[in-house]
DNA sequence: TGAATAGTGTCTCTTAGACACTATCTG
DNA sequence: CAGATAGTGTCTAAGAGACACTATTCA
């Protein structure tokens, strides 16, 4: 059935980032602007092809991460989000990317990369809107990885990926405010958060805030999932259906 | 920085299947008998290269199911698990895998695929415990998938895809305890299985069992998520930490 | 009839959410 | 002091799990 002579195509190989921060109390994606061909001076994702053929894909992401966003490994959430390799998807060729999700928190500045003419910050909000455009299926990308994100809220301890080292709960409950796009109770959150096992631990100290009595600081705990969950409330429309 | 004359290194890419049905009460994996180097004789999940430049992932993972195990589209889940692309995770040359999972309900017969030299449903018990050694690193992409798996019955419809087209519902819970791999109350289970709306619907008719009153049969309903989920009891062990 | 499985009722304990209230800061 | 934010107490309603009980079949 299968022909003797016959080889398997090659194909090429890229990551995509799309790495997600806290601004303003919004949730944002790092975006770049494409300097060549193909969709030159279009909106894309940080990524690029695997630099040689011994390089890692988990190793080329980090890579990416430090030339596009000069963001280094530490106190930094990164994981595969999935394979994107429809053909035509790339006019260069047969391309297969592999996406990761990274999480940092709010950065100093505005990132400087190397590699991109122009970087940034863009509100998801603009972009699932359609009024910021993206390169190749990068919506689609960008889109799976707000579903996943806020999926992980919920079960495991990624939203102290979103702050800095120390921080109060009023910061932790903005993380998830932004990111599932509700309001929550303070008074409940406060409660509830610190009920699981393992997900924040007190780190001495208070902060001083403009106004109002100085939160306590928590710093991430050794859990990786939530027991119990941080379940989102139900939005109304979102029903498993009827 | 980047020298003019260089070209991104071309890979081979690779799909393969985790493909699980419950047989004897217990999850079961498809394995196939690798018939060539490498890793000759060894136990494998099914896949293989992508065909053609111009064959798409997805598609090439509907190919090996119709090749490897004789089943179509119809009734299945097919989802991606992950991708895998260590560098020397295969002797034949820089591969990088895209690995899908696949649900399907008990079949009549065990199984005659064209390619494989010889395939069968192997208990996951027995891969787990490593009994049964996997070629390349299949063992880490069975894991993945159990635990993908796992996860998706608590927040997902996908124990229906274990089941025929109209099943009991102490059948569906067989599936949660053989996918879980713990005990639930029957009376507990069958009415919580009722309340999430969209979940299961009535089909008529009973089932008469060799002893006892005849079960309701129900079929799949349009929800494809679960609110609320059925969560799996905690484990003593997983606690979150302490 | 008894054994076995299907299905219902109900009790208890825990939790989620609402929200009144107290505490501690700045100006 | 007022205003603002941090943190606590408490009530209520809903859900999870335990388990007694009823229903319907076969032998």
């Amino acid at each position: 059935m299968i022909d003797e002579s016959w080889s398997p195509p090659e194909v090429l190989a890229t990551v995509d980032l799309v790495i997600f921060t806290l601004r303003e109390q919004k949730l944002r994606v790092l975006l770049v602007e494409r300097g060549v061909e193909p969709y030159r001076g279009k909106r894309a994702l940080p990524g690029g092809f695997l630099r040689h053929a011994d390089e890692d894909i988990l190793e080329a992401a980090h890579r990416e991460l430090r030339e596009e966003a000069d963001l280094d490994g530490t106190r930094l959430h990164l994981e595969q989000l999935g394979t994107y390799g429809t053909p035509g998807r790339d006019p260069r060729g047969r391309v297969i990317s592999v996406a990761y999700l990274a999480i940092v928190p709010e950065l100093p500045d505005p990132v400087a990369g190397t590699d991109a003419a122009d970087a940034g910050w863009e509100s998801v909000g603009e972009v699932l809107s359609g009024r910021t455009e993206l390169a190749f299926d990068h919506l689609r990308i960008v889109t799976d990885g707000i579903e996943r994100a806020r999926s992980k809220l919920e079960h495991s301890a990624l939203a102290t990926a979103f702050c800095q080292e120390t921080f109060t709960i009023a910061e932790l409950q903005q993380v998830y405010e932004a990111v599932w796009g509700v309001r929550l109770d303070p008074r409940n959150f406060y409660r509830k958060v610190q009920k699981v096992p393992g997900f924040i631990e007190p780190a001495g100290q208070r902060r001083r805030a403009t106004k109002g009595r100085p939160a306590r600081l928590f710093k991430a705990g050794p859990a990786a999932v939530l027991h119990p969950p941080l379940m989102r409330p139900e939005s109304i429309d979102s029903e498993g259906a009827r």
